[in-house]
DNA sequence: CCTTTATTTAAGTATTTGCTTAAATAGTTA
DNA sequence: TAACTATTTAAGCAAATACTTAAATAAAGG
C-alpha cells in the first residue's frame, strides 16, 4: 500500500507559476500584513471599535469619560487604550490629572471607505 | 472613614451633554459597530489577511493552492477559509472536486483606503 | 461500487484575550 | 507632605483562538 501524504495535494491542473507569484506577492508586502493585521486586529473588537468612533466624533476623550459612555469598568477601559496606544492608533495628552487620548493622524482616515458608506 | 468608589471618577468639569450624546451615538451605529468590529477582527489575523490579498490578486484559489502558497497545513487554512465565509467576506464555487473562493463584491474595496496607500 | 483526490469537520491542546479586583503611580491641592 | 483625584498596572481566571492529527464527506473516474 502505498503511503498517501495527506497533508498536500497535486493537483493536475495546479500553476506553478501562480504559485510562485502569489508567494512573491506575500513577501514583497510582509511588512504591510503584520501592521495591517494587527491594526485590524485592534479594532476587531467592539469596544475598540467604539472607543475608535468616539474619537472620530469628540476628538479626545479620557479613561473616565470613556468607561461611563461604554458603561465599563475604568481599568478594563484603560487595557483597551493601552492596546490602542501601543499600536499606534492612538496617542494621549495630559492635561492635570486627566489623560486626554485622540486618534494619530495616520488613522483618522483609516475606516472612511466603510464609515462613508455608513455614517456620512 | 468614607467609602470610596474607585470604579468611577467624578470630574468637576465633566461635560454631561457630550456624555450622553456619545452614548446615543453608540446605541445609534451599535449594528455597524458589531458588524465590522467582526470583519475587522477577520481581517486583523495575518494569515487571513494574506488571503485576502491574495484573493484581491488572483481572484479565486483554492484551499489547496492556498495551503501552499501560505506554507501551512490544510485543515488549518481550511478552518481560516471557513470564518472569512462565515463572516460574509468570502463566498465559494465548485468546480468539479476543488472548492475555489473568492471575495464577497461588498468586501472587495474594504481595504482600499489603506491598500492603495501602500499597494498602489 | 471502490478508489482517488479535494476538502471539511472533529477533538485535543497551547496560547491569547478580555474581563475582574486589588494594589501601585502620578499629578493637584490643601 | 498628606490627602485626593485620575489613571495605570498586576494577578488571576474564564472564554476564545489557532494550530495539530485523525476521521468524515463529497465529487470523479476506473
Amino acid at each position: 500500500m502505498q503511503k498517501v501524504d495527506n497533508n498536500s495535494c497535486i493537483r493536475i491542473d495546479r500553476d506553478d507559476k501562480q504559485i510562485i507569484g502569489a508567494k512573491s506577492l506575500l513577501k514583497e508586502h510582509s511588512l504591510f500584513l503584520s501592521k495591517y493585521s494587527s491594526a485590524f486586529s485592534l479594532l476587531g473588537n467592539k469596544v475598540r471599535l467604539s472607543i475608535f468612533l468616539l474619537l472620530k466624533n469628540e476628538t479626545s476623550l479620557c479613561v473616565c469619560d470613556l468607561a461611563e459612555i461604554l458603561e465599563m469598568k475604568i481599568p478594563a477601559v484603560s487595557q483597551h487604550l493601552r492596546k490602542l496606544k501601543d499600536g499606534g492608533i492612538l496617542y494621549s495628552e495630559r492635561e492635570g490629572t486627566v489623560l486626554n487620548y485622540s486618534i494619530v493622524d495616520e488613522y483618522l482616515t483609516f475606516t472612511d471607505n466603510i464609515l462613508t458608506q455608513e455614517l456620512v
